[in-house]
DNA sequence: CTTGAGTCCGTACCTAAGTACGTTGTTATA
DNA sequence: TATAACAACGTACTTAGGTACGGACTCAAG
């Protein structure tokens, strides 16, 4: 409560501490991820409070969450009994999310790398084929090496 | 080049063959993705070598492959001795992006898991404490779970 | 007192990959 | 022939997370 004046930073200062931009910050404003500062004479001042809100949004979309998530989390604001069977649910459907995006990158990977080693690749030694007929043949067209090794 | 005249489609038979909607098509054709096609009495019509071409965009683009990564497989075209190289190098660019996508989702999950443990779930049997904290001091201020196991 | 750096605001722009809209023109069916 | 369904066109809008611009203020240093 008692916020001694030495420690305001304008919105510069605030920005640079952050390693963010400082229409990042007004940015942020406008979403209301960070609210509405005290001014003197039209500029913005902030306190060490508002970095270390910043650091935590920035924290926690490091983990993959968006701004809309971050604002949940904000609104949660502590981990108590009470509040704790949300915060379950929100790391538990972010955590889904992110085990269902490897899944599909990781199948993505297979079929990329079976694409490049039957079309891609200088082993394929391939002859003339078109990439289209490839891709609707699942890339038998270029079986060449795939044909060769046993 | 004999292109019987039974098998133009208009670009609604087009879009449903290929699963993707009308506007789509208009949006591939604006990108140089689909050639102009011809046209009867102002109206679009396509042949089944356009359905192929838009099913082959569809299936690269399930590859993890951009539109933009799409123009680019479509001028190369064929595989072949001579453009390998060059398809070998989209292959390659593509597989490590994704490698790296995987890297950082695997180690965003398992801080979001041990977040998890430590305030968002039942055992953390947490006392309050603020959100902000938790992530300022990498969560231990949630730790009496972790403090219990030993 | 002037100059330059910093700040204010609203608005437009950016990427990616489409989707939607409103008006006008064409075609197929009843 | 009338009417519904479909097509064409240009433009604007969408999501996410910002970035950039331009004109007007204000502040600190010289």
């Amino acid at each position: 409560m008692e916020q001694s004046l030495q420690e305001l930073m304008t919105i510069g200062v605030l920005a640079k501490e952050a390693g963010v931009g400082v229409e990042t910050i007004r940015f942020y404003q406008r979403k209301g991820l960070l609210k509405t500062p005290q001014r003197t004479s039209g500029f913005r001042k902030y306190t060490q409070a508002d970095l270390g809100r910043i650091k935590f949004i920035k924290r926690v979309q490091g983990l993959g969450f968006t701004l809309n998530d971050v604002q949940s989390l904000l609104n949660i604001n502590a981990c108590s009994p009470k509040t704790q069977p949300l915060l379950e649910q929100v790391c538990i459907e972010k955590i889904d999310e992110i085990e269902k995006k490897i899944a599909d990158l990781t199948r993505i990977l297979g079929e990329l790398r079976q694409f490049h080693q039957s079309c891609g690749c200088e082993s394929s030694n391939n002859t003339e084929c078109r990439l289209l007929e490839c891709f609707e043949n699942d890339w038998e067209c270029c079986d060449s090496f795939n044909g060769r090794k046993k």
